[in-house]
RNA sequence: GGGCGCAUAGCUCAGUUGGCUAGAGCGCUUCCCUUACAAGGAAGAUGUCGGGGGUUCGAGUCCCUCUGCGCCCACCA
């Protein structure tokens, strides 16, 4: 017997119901299930540095929707979550949240308390520390963080199964990062190099192709002489960047370009520090840029680079990591010109040089501004310079065209949600012009699991690293020491020296489908769920997040580690700008949850479709709340009709045209899930379900409520069993309305229900249309007599077009439906369509 | 420069193998306290489906082209 409340209401929901779900384990991962009986999704670890913002309750409620179906459909749905809580973005929090800064050469300080917790004023000057202090504190602040994290996702109502966390700075996820890094090594798909890096001079890690952008920067042109050997002259060039010129090593211009055919292969000096460089000819010089010749320095830009590479140039490299000029000058130099700038920025080294060549007349006319791009590292605020340093790659097909192919062939193995994100995968895999730089010169991450011998001299050997058995991991080559050493030998001649470096964070969370499989820790577990099914995320990652995965994956194991990847969409404001806080239009998610409810709220997300970028509306959020009411209130009105009774069967054709709209509707939100498309199945069952309440209930009410007329079961059964369905069609997107309404008259949650199948009782769904035209016929009536909808009709007079079958039920139909009718008389007639005269019982009133 | 996407009512958007008179919600107008719901309900108005051309009995839907907007990628002095 259903247990009805007298008024039902959204209000406390939320913490209800996920207390239930909870207490009940209804999300917990049955891993005996086979793999055919998993559904397994790699979560996103969001990035815990700050707060949750509008951006993951939308995609993350996109996700939980899928696994809610999925677990409907009898699947064991293995739904993790993680911290991504290693890198830079702890590192930023950490040192504006305590006032601190890491200094690897400050010694560790038992019980160090942190000058603040939170907010230190803003004339606060950092305070070095050490690294296992500032690792210390790392820790301490992602243990904070987490927790409001989890907690704002339990009330999303996300059915992540809450003991499969975990954090990408865990001891199992360094193990399975050193792990798979380590089988990286011994199969040669990773290496170190010395090699010119793009550098960030403020961070000062090493900065991979994927995490640099271009941000348009004013420059200027200038003009310089560079005076010809043979004593022919000066040949001009054009730079943005003068204060490189010592670091000159070659002019370059294009082969073709006529204008330079004379003077290549001879030699000119450069000004001011008079250094005899040759001039060359290479294919990507551009004759319509600047004068047509460049002068290549090591390192101005990516293009120097390639140059120096493919024309074998030697090295006179001037900025050190630091940014600033280095105070010696390289071979050849003249000294006294050198000195000028050694020490100084970038920036007022470019100010000196250009000042010392209008003094010697080698400048030409005065600089000319022009707006450029300059590479920068993305969370970085100075341009990147380049330098030269020892540091690991994976190998990405960045420079081997038979392994580009292979991770372009992969993308064809993965169904994109929507299809054209695939695109962007492969431009990207197409563009890529070098290997994937892993190491990073920072503090809280990963560590490689790498020591390095010291040589008489005490120079590491970086030909013959040290490296730990696979069983030990994870190590931490600071503290630890390789097998065959003692302690006292580290960092001495003769002894052993760690690697200094951390991994990349994404080489770290392009593994998170192993940290969650539990890896070779588990190796049951992990062939249980491994591929993957789903891989949700936002487009803006495909180049890092999911490349990245695809190449561990493609590497270990020779495969996918996903089927499926569902790319979501951006959050846009609803004036489409940008929302900030400094324009205090930010809306906190929790508050929204609040207002509206958490299905609400669930319900803006899940109305935009996959992939599509979406404004924030707190309209829409006002009509998911009308909804899940609404979802309320008809099955309390279901309810409130009684039983039908227990031989009771679905016998009047209105009833079977209803169920057989409903059956189509149970296909259409099938398929839709199915194929990950939440937003399709919602539009769907919505448009079906007020349709339902508007149309078909108020048709049938006065059937269902009175034995008079007949049919009072089929109504109930039928109204039942609608409403029975739809509590399951919806449950996916707004769990918490569903679950309410559902459990007054079930003991078991409604998202371990079955997923509904359809009823096939053959009912004639057209059969609805023409009754509910005279349906609609009756209400206009009724609203242009300005009455009440309940005012009741004297007669009505029904002409149906060509006596159609359909017609002629109708009209039997609409008289005795619709209860509020005296008489009813059927004509048939010869009109185009269906129309009605309708007359309506004068007011007793006065 | 290359790639991808978008353009439908005042606003946000559906419209999936081409097929009834192009839909929904919000907003707007009018009305109704009705026993599931007034944080509700009924009815109504509003469209050169971005422009142009083509295929077809039939095009919002397919093809070509143009325009505008957005995103991604790219090796430049």
């Amino acid at each position: 017997m259903a247990n009805v409340p007298d008024k039902p209401t959204l209000d406390g929901i939320e913490e209800r119901w996920s207390g239930v779900w909870d207490t009940e384990g209804i999300h917990t991962f049955d891993r005996s299930a086979t793999r055919e009986g998993v559904f397994a999704i790699d979560t996103p670890p969001p990035t815990v540095s700050g707060s949750l913002h509008m951006g993951h309750v939308f995609s993350y409620t996109h996700t939980d929707a899928i696994a809610r179906f999925q677990r409907m459909t009898g699947k064991s749905v293995f739904y993790p979550m993680g911290w991504d809580d290693n890198g830079l973005p702890t590192e930023r929090r950490v040192q504006n949240y305590f006032g601190v800064r890491c200094d690897p050469a400050q010694p560790y300080v038992e019980g160090f308390e942190p000058p603040f917790r939170g907010d230190p004023p803003k004339d606060h000057r950092s305070i070095p520390i050490s690294r296992p202090n500032f690792l210390e504190l790392c820790d301490e602040l992602v243990e904070l963080d987490e927790t409001v994290f989890e907690e704002l996702f339990r009330r999303l109502g996300l059915s992540v199964d809450w003991s499969l966390l975990y954090a990408t700075i865990d001891e199992r996820s360094r193990r399975v990062s050193q792990r798979a890094f380590l089988r990286n090594l011994s199969r040669n798909e990773a290496y170190s190099a010395e090699a010119p890096t793009l550098w960030d001079v403020d961070f000062q890690p090493a900065v991979a192709q994927a995490e640099m952008e271009d941000r348009e920067r004013p420059g200027a042109y200038h003009k310089l002489a560079f005076h010809r050997t043979d004593g022919a002259g000066d040949i001009e060039i054009d730079t943005t960047r003068p204060e490189l010129l010592a670091a000159c090593v070659a002019l370059v211009a294009h082969p073709d370009d006529e204008r330079y055919q004379p003077v290549f292969g001879t030699t000119v000096r450069t000004p001011l520090y008079g250094v005899e460089v040759p001039v060359l000819a290479h294919p990507l010089a551009q004759p319509d840029k600047g004068t047509g010749i460049a002068m290549i320095c090591t390192f101005g830009d990516l293009t120097d680079v390639i140059w120096w590479r493919e024309l074998q140039l030697p090295t006179r490299a001037i900025i050190a990591r630091n940014g600033r000029i280095i105070s010696e000058p390289p071979d050849g130099v003249d000294a006294a010109a050198f000195a000028e700038i050694a020490g100084l920025t970038v920036k007022q080294a470019q100010k000196r040089v250009v000042e010392m060549l209008a003094e010697s007349g080698e400048m030409i006319g005065e600089a000319r501004p022009i707006q450029h791009p300059v590479k920068f590292y993305e969370r970085g605020e100075r341009p990147l310079e380049i330098v030269t340093s020892r540091q690991w790659y994976i190998r990405n097909g960045g420079r081997d065209t038979d392994l580009r192919a292979a991770l372009v062939a992969r993308g064809h193995e993965l169904t994109w949600h929507p299809t054209h994100m695939r695109h962007r995968y492969e431009n990207w895999v197409e563009g890529l012009n070098g290997d994937w730089l892993v190491s990073r010169q920072r503090f809280f991450g990963v560590p490689f699991p790498i020591w390095y011998p010291v040589d008489a001299d005490g120079e590491p050997d970086h030909d013959r690293p040290i490296l730990p058995n696979e069983a030990d991991l994870p190590i931490d080559p600071s503290t630890d020491v390789p097998a065959g050493y003692t302690s006292d030998q580290r960092d001495q001649p003769g002894g052993f020296t760690g690697d200094p470096d951390v991994l990349d964070t994404w080489a770290t969370s392009s593994l998170s489908p192993h940290i969650a499989g539990r890896w070779e820790d588990d190796p049951d577990l992990f062939s249980r769920v491994f591929p993957m099914d789903m891989r949700p995320q936002g487009h803006d990652i495909i180049r890092t997040w999911l490349f990245a995965s695809m190449v561990r994956s493609h590497h270990e194991h020779g495969c996918v580690p996903w089927g499926n990847a569902s790319l979501s969409g951006w959050i846009l404001d609803p004036d489409r700008k940008k929302m900030s806080k400094s324009k205090g239009n930010v809306v906190t998610p929790m508050g929204l949850f609040e207002t509206y409810g958490t299905d609400a709220v669930r319900y803006w997300a899940a109305s935009a479709r996959p992939g599509v970028d979406t404004a924030f509306s707190e309209d829409q959020m006002k009509v998911g709340r009308k909804l899940a009411n609404k979802i309320l209130n008809i099955t309390r009105f279901v309810h409130g009709l009684g039983e039908p009774a227990a031989e009771a069967s679905v016998n009047e054709p209105i009833d079977q045209a209803m169920l057989a709209r409903l059956d189509q509707v149970i296909h259409d939100a099938t398929d839709g899930f199915a194929n990950f498309d939440y937003a399709r199945a919602l539009e769907r069952t919505e448009s079906f379900f007020w349709w339902f309440c508007d149309d078909y209930v108020e048709l049938v009410k006065s059937r269902a409520y009175s034995a008079a007329s007949g049919g009072q079961d089929s109504a109930r059964l039928a109204l039942g069993t609608a409403v029975n369905v739809l509590h399951r069609l919806f449950a996916p997107l707004l769990p918490f309305a569903t679950e309410e309404a559902w459990r007054w008259d079930h003991e078991t949650s409604v998202h371990i229900a079955p997923w509904p199948s359809q009823q096939s009782l053959g009912g004639n769904a057209d059969l609805l249309d023409p009754v509910l035209d005279v349906l609609a016929q009756v209400r206009r009536a009724k609203t242009e007599a300005k009455v009440s909808q309940r005012a009741e009709v004297a007669t009505l007079e029904i002409r149906v077009s060509s006596a159609t079958a359909p017609a002629e039920e109708a009209g039997l139909a609409a008289r005795r439906e619709a209860g509020s009718i005296r008489e009813v008389t059927v004509v048939p007639g010869d009109a185009e369509s269906l129309s009605c005269t309708v007359e309506l019982v004068p007011s007793d009133s006065d």
